[in-house]
RNA sequence: GCCGAUGUAGCUCAGCUGGCUAGAGCAGCUGAUUUGUAAUCAGCAGGUCGUGGGUUCGAGUCCCUCCAUCGGCUCCA
């Protein structure tokens, strides 16, 4: 006998062998019914897999992430299987699951597929689905695993078990089908109700771009039909908050190929709500010691060569602006450090000045590979609401923590409560990618974690991800369809001060190097604003919206009681603009509507009488009749009950 | 940059296996209407079908080049 303990802690006695499908049938055949995984002692084992020894054991349904993961896992076993059915010769590689569905990279050597192929592997691996094959795990020797694949002539599938260690390999069946797999499968293929395979993709193999480009299929499965058409309307819906159609709908900014790709061009309204985001900020800033700066967006290739950027900046950017001047080059700034540095530098400074804290809404240009451009989340030219904080090292803790403070103000104050932390720290495999001595990058990256510990922030920790001069700590945010952004970044620098030999004059009467950090809330103000847009579907806080109100005149006869209110309305600076249009109120309340204007003021020959409005609000509809006084204080207070004041 | 897809009026889209002057709705303009909570009516105008080549008697439709956009990969200061 054996004692397995549940998740509830309640331990049960079952003969050695039991495995967890049977446990799950001693709670319930119900239950048992719906378990497709199960991980016992933390490591994931099969709902078949025998137990012979004590422990705890966790069943899992589909509405459990592992179990989830069990279900595309082996959904990518049958996509596996599909494509060797369908294209004999193919060379497999690794198929995992992933957040949403599963994927298979092939080499489909001289071959390739396209996206009209797909319908044809969907059918096909609902045929293998309906077989309800069993999933079965076989142990194997490396020697034989390997010669499996040799005889196949899959290298890859060779390399992948050379790295594995002799009596952990192991081997899935079902069906005809057999794949190198450690675990973590279904009971069978039956549990598959319903396959789409979303899109093809080349993916290099081991991600490295040195390598062979494989075909990567990406694909969804799902217990049930209607489940796979609730996930494609809901990408239907994510597709409404695209910052993209929602920013030509709200006429916010465009694009145009004669200006370039990746380069924003802004719209008036974009503008001023660019500028609302940029003047909040400001206020928080200046309330948090910073002081603003201006530098050019330009600099010369000496300042580059100084900040060991310009060899940084090769062949894959922007070139250098030559000059008539033999040799003299300039380089579009792709940041704005260096320039800042130039500007500590500017009059010598006692530690008693310290810290000084540098802010400006730069625009730098960097040129991102044409691939990678998307709308205003990756641009080749953005404004960064970048800062630079110059201090001693005593002084780094508490400066890095007063950062966090500001980051978690401003998110706050625009609703962004689903965040994550990351700090990346720095592969220490390979120091030869970044600049800097190892004492100060350990120095740096303690203090990251530090503060980050203190601030109570749910961070993870990534290793490799730090920038080439110093280790950082980045918040993470999801876009429409949930692809994880970075905005707001806080790093840490020992690198430039060392290299534009900034220095300020201690107590001790000797000349010291402050620590620098580079801080940006938003990250950039492009990207902020696309998932600003993505999370409020347009919809911004009442004090953000380009116009917060539209007068509505049921007729032309109207026209100077609507100027009276609009008057009124500027004056207790309310942003709103009257439609005088000769159109029905019908119309005209549609289209302020579909413009997401949040208040609409519908004025006839009652209200001019009486000396109100009738008002609309967005999606919600009509309000009554009230006093121009009475609107004017109801949108008033909806500012001041969705701001937080920021103290330091 | 690489893999796959897309590119027709300001916007959203139709145009089947190539066949006469390329269509619709909305937006725009003109006129009528002066309106009570999500589209008033009528008329007009608007496109060298992303670009450049090619195949063909004939190309929006087929082939190639380039450009841009989208989904991924790689990269990311």
């Amino acid at each position: 006998m054996i004692a397995i303990t549940l998740p509830d802690g309640s331990v049960k006695k079952f003969d050695a062998g039991i495995t967890p499908m049977g446990v799950a049938k001693s709670i319930s055949e119900g239950f048992a019914r719906n378990v497709i995984s199960a991980s016992f002692n933390d490591i994931t084992i099969e709902a078949t897999t025998p137990i012979t020894e004590d422990g705890s054991l966790v069943l899992y349904t589909w509405k459990d992430e592992k179990g989830k993961q069990a279900f595309w896992h082996s959904s990518a076993h049958i996509l596996a299987q599909a494509l060797e059915e369908l294209y004999p010769g193919i060379k497999l590689t690794i198929g995992p699951a992933i957040d949403n569905g599963f994927y298979y990279d092939v080499d489909f050597g001289k071959n390739s597929i396209s996206e009209k192929d797909l319908k044809t592997i969907e059918d096909k691996m609902l045929v293998i689905a309906r077989g309800k094959h069993e999933f079965s795990l076989r142990e194997s020797s490396k020697a034989d695993a390997l010669d499996f694949y040799s005889k196949q002539g899959n290298e890859y599938k060779v390399e992948l078990i050379e790295n594995l260690e002799d009596g952990t390999i192991t081997f899935c069946d079902h069906d005809s089908f057999t794949d190198l797999c450690r675990g973590g499968h279904i009971p069978n293929t039956g549990i598959v109700k319903a396959i789409k395979l979303m899109s093809i993709a080349g993916a290099y193999w081991r991600g490295d771009e040195k390598n062979t480009q494989l075909t990567r299929i990406y694909g969804i499965s799902f217990p049930k039909q209607k489940e796979l058409k609730e996930y494609l309307e809901l990408l239907e819906e994510a597709k409404k908050r695209d910052h993209r159609k929602l920013g030509k709908e709200l006429e916010l900014f465009t694009f145009s190929q004669k200006v370039g790709q990746g380069l924003p061009l802004w719209l008036p309204k974009g503008a001023a709500l660019r500028e609302r985001l940029e003047n909040f900020l400001k206020k928080a800033q200046k309330t948090a010691g910073y002081e603003m700066v201006i530098s050019p967006h330009i600099g010369n290739k000496e300042l580059y060569v100084t900040s060991g950027h310009y060899e940084k900046y090769g062949e894959d950017s922007f070139q250098a602006i030559k000059t008539p001047n033999e040799g003299e080059e300039f380089l579009l700034k792709p940041m704005n450090c260096p320039h800042h540095c130039e500007i500590y530098n500017s009059k010598p400074w006692s530690y008693k000045d310290l810290p000084k804290r540098f802010a400006e809404f730069g625009t730098v240009y960097r040129y991102e590979q044409s691939g990678e451009l998307n709308g205003l989340m990756r641009v080749r030219g953005f404004t960064q609401d970048d800062a630079h904080i110059f201090c001693t090292p005593d002084q780094l803790d508490e400066e890095f923590k007063k950062v966090i403070d500001l980051v978690n103000y401003v998110f706050k104050s625009l609703g962004f409560e689903d965040f994550t932390a990351q700090v990346s720290l720095r592969d220490p495999e390979k120091p030869e990618k970044y600049i800097g001595s190892d004492e100060n990058w350990k120095k740096a990256e303690s203090a990251i974690l530090n503060a980050a510990k203190d601030k109570g922030l749910n961070y993870v920790v990534e290793t490799g991800e730090a920038a080439f001069y110093g280790p950082k700590l980045d918040f993470m945010v999801k876009d429409a369809l949930g692809r994880s952004w970075q905005l707001g970044t806080i790093q840490v620098d020992y690198n430039l001060p060392e290299r534009f030999e900034l220095q300020y004059k201690g107590s001790d009467n000797e000349m010291h190097r402050p620590i620098m950090i580079h801080r940006a809330p938003f990250g950039s103000m492009e990207r902020f604003i696309a998932i600003l847009l993505e999370h409020t579907g347009g919809n911004f806080p009442l004090w953000l919206m380009p116009e917060q109100v539209s007068i509505l005149s049921l007729s032309e006869k109207y026209e100077k009681y609507a100027e009276k209110v609009l008057n009124s309305l500027e004056n207790n600076e309310i942003r709103a603009l009257v439609d005088n249009r000769n159109e029905t109120i019908g119309k005209k309340i549609r289209e302020a509507e579909m413009n997401k204007i949040p208040y609409m003021l519908i004025i006839g020959e009652q209200e001019e009488n009486d000396g109100t409005v009738s008002v609309r609000k967005h999606s919600e509809g009509d309000l009554g009749t009230m006093t121009i006084e009475a609107f004017s204080q109801l949108i008033s207070n909806e500012i001041k009950e969705n701001s937080i004041e920021f103290n330091v």
